[in-house]
DNA sequence: ATCTTTCATCGTAATATTGCAATATAATAA
DNA sequence: TTATTATATTGCAATATTACGATGAAAGAT
């Protein structure tokens, strides 16, 4: 069906779940990198960093912004992206605390 | 086209965004929670917990599987999952020194 | 040997994602 | 005003993902 159900899933469960399909396409892993790496840059920037045409990059940058972590200012013509700082301190919190969950001794089984 | 051009990435992107991608949905965020509360649980503990259709959930196990973050041992007619601790914690590194890059001074921009 | 239980696999339908050419928009430059 | 520049949006084709019914396989129970 490619629809999921998130219905009956817990709201936490879902978020870990959207944060980290963002994270799920190697442009836009290297659209962060490049943006933590060079601190702001325009669109066409990434476009030749990257590799991929202009309406691509452009439909990552869009999901990275929806989630929240990049945000946008236009000077001009062109717009200049960066990394939301608090926004990504914030879904650094969420994600730790599920990849930093306690694993009990498991020996007896696997 | 539905197709990540994998070729034009980096093996750490393409890394990085695999893991993503597998915790990119929330019944096997659901599925890997379960794990740690509960140690290791057969695949008709899922079906139930999680609510949704047996070869759904068993499909969303092969993922788990694929990429190490779980393993399971056949024990009778039931099969016994639980979480991969060795690669768990690769993963973590991996994740990690994506998620802690150092940000710098953005003020100038965004 | 036959039934039951448990899980995997197959096949398929519905939806989502990826990528790009073409086009639109919006600000600046000439 | 008419380019030019930079980015967003639209439309579409190809592929991927999600979900589940039907079926298969393998071990244990009767």
């Amino acid at each position: 069906m490619g629809l999921t159900k998130s219905e009956i899933f817990t709201t936490e469960q879902n978020q870990i779940s959207s944060i980290a399909k963002v994270f799920g396409h190697p442009a836009r892993v290297a659209i962060l990198q490049y943006l933590f790496k060079i601190n702001s840059c325009i669109c066409g920037d990434l476009v030749e960093e990257i590799g991929l045409a202009q309406p691509t990059i452009s439909q990552h940058l869009k999901e990275l912004k929806n989630i929240g972590l990049i945000k946008g200012n236009i000077t001009g013509t062109s717009i200049c992206y960066c990394i939301d700082k608090d926004n990504w301190t914030e879904m650094k919190t969420t994600l730790s605390i599920f990849l930093n969950q306690d694993l009990n001794d498991n020996s007896n089984c696997c």
